[in-house]
DNA sequence: TTGACAAGTTAGACACGACTAACTATATTA
DNA sequence: TAATATAGTTAGTCGTGTCTAACTTGTCAA
């Protein structure tokens, strides 16, 4: 039955999650020094969050080895992973917002918005995306620049 | 020139700024037990808030008298609660969502965008909002239904 | 006008998540 | 293989935001 541990991932805890799961995505072994890297966070930081998600259950990790996401880990990073990447697409395709801000937009928003939210909008995206009469989000851009500069 | 205080408000103490602008706004004067009540907080904790919030010149706040916005914590407000109505509207008007999560939803991720993103979710709003050729909120329902239960 | 209750504050504790400085383990390489 | 550089850990601190318990102030009704 699982024992149904309530713990909630704190937004601290699911950066450090996504970051391993990249890290170990892109072939090479998560280090320490990677982690701390790619959160802006001191070596120190590190240690601790590691020794939290392994408390968890959701990596493999001793003092000076490697670090490995658990099956648990893979789901739940796979969760805020899915999560970001909803929407990063929709403020790119949709909202047609820059590469930069939309990444960093979902980044901060990923934590605080739920499986219904996001599924709603993955359901958005699709449904705008596949519609034939029309292009929304070409006529959305000129909507917006239109607005921006209204008699320039 | 105003000191330019980098100051970023916290995503603590943007709540405790929309709740005394509620307050004030219905015509009551935000007493502190209110505040708690709204933020489902202690008395403690709003005398903590009060405190910081008034250091920031947000508030006029004296030990057992009355809370009220100064113009600066008006303007602060103002800004989040146009934020916090925009995705609230984005997630009823747009997405379908249901009154309580797109309230639930938007008070969690209005800490979480910019004026940026909001600013063009808000464009987005009006652009499908005003088309005339079809109800694009009607038929995503649609879409959103049928998906739901492929064929029951 | 005073006594009781409600509202507000203070003091002290705790959890979380970050930091630096100093130490230890591991790797590299001469 | 021994010296050294790099990676990782530990210990201790800090800021933020929360809490409870105890105290103070304010208010209202008898």
């Amino acid at each position: 039955m699982n024992t149904m541990k309530r713990e909630q991932l704190s937004a601290s805890m699911e950066d450090y999650l996504e970051v391993i799961y990249h890290l170990s995505d892109s072939g090479m072994v998560a280090r320490s020094k990677d982690i701390a890297d790619g959160l802006g966070v001191s070596r120190a930081s590190v240690t601790g969050a590691l020794r939290v998600l392994s408390e968890k259950e959701l990596i493999n990790y001793k003092p000076y080895g490697v670090v490995t996401l658990t099956d648990k880990g893979r789901v739940e990073a796979d969760k805020i992973v899915r999560r970001h990447r909803v929407l990063e697409s929709f403020f790119v395709d949709i909202l047609g917002l820059d590469a930069i801000t939309a990444k960093e937009s979902a980044c901060r928003a990923e934590h605080a918005l739920g499986q219904q939210v996001i599924g709603r909008l993955r359901d958005y995206i699709e449904f705008i995306t596949a519609r034939v009469d029309g292009d929304i989000a070409v006529e959305f851009k000129q909507f917006y620049r239109e607005k921006q500069v209204p008699d320039a």
